[in-house]
DNA sequence: TCTATTACCTTGTAGCTCTAGGTATATGGC
DNA sequence: GCCATATACCTAGAGCTACAAGGTAATAGA
């Protein structure tokens, strides 16, 4: 019996310091009014004055995982012959878009103030 | 003999919208005089207010990326004893670090402009 | 009839970031 | 001398996000 090596343990990574704009985006436009997946794709659009552009790919994938994790309760509604499942946010989703927003704002300031060292160098 | 159901292409993929920040920071801190790893491990710590922390796992594979691609370039110094390996912009570096630059200022725009959007709702 | 639009969805990949290690030298305390 | 800590470099492999590229089905308009 050769004592086998250890395989490196690799435990769950923290998600990237950067990720969870999506999700961020998300959250706060269903914070407004509840809304469903396609309208949330031309939403993300227009607020962000077309400086982000989430596709459909993007967008269906984070309201389910957001959904299953109990931030968001969807409710399909049939309008015009086409089913639409709209999301609004529960408690639990309130307290994530506030801790990604505040995520944000660190990081934002975070690479601001590297960015702005340049000038008073 | 089968007709083989073509493999879905799955050209290159844009990279994620929001990433690229660990190599801007990298490159805006090099452009202001060159630095080796080590100490940008703990530049990047010192300039962001602790808000940001990038490990010498992800330093060091993003020097090595932006050195094969030709934005940055190396020179071994010996210091004490201890080797170091020296980073400055190049040309192409410059117009990297511009680039990035914008694309972070559009994006940032965009998050805040949606994150606004509920106080004159 | 054919195309575009609405509205939902999933599969599989690319690429980035993180963890968790590794090597080697120098320094200071005991 | 010995050991822990700091400096300084590095990599492999996993985890995860966001992506492209598809697919289904219904409606509306040309």
């Amino acid at each position: 019996m050769v004592k086998q090596k250890p395989l490196r343990r690799m435990g769950q990574t923290n998600p990237p310091f950067m990720s969870g704009v999506p999700e961020l985006l998300l959250l706060q436009l269903l914070a407004q009014r509840e809304m469903y997946g396609y309208e949330l794709v031309k939403s993300v659009k227009l607020v962000t004055g077309e400086a982000i552009s989430l596709g459909e790919g993007v967008i269906y994938p984070v309201l389910h995982g957001l959904e299953r994790n109990g931030s968001l309760k969807a409710k399909r509604k049939v309008v015009g012959g086409r089913t639409r499942v709209y999301y609004s946010l529960t408690a639990k989703g309130k307290r994530r878009l506030e801790r990604l927003e505040q995520d944000w704002n660190r990081i934002q300031t975070g690479v601001n103030a590297a960015l702005g060292a340049a000038s008073h160098a």
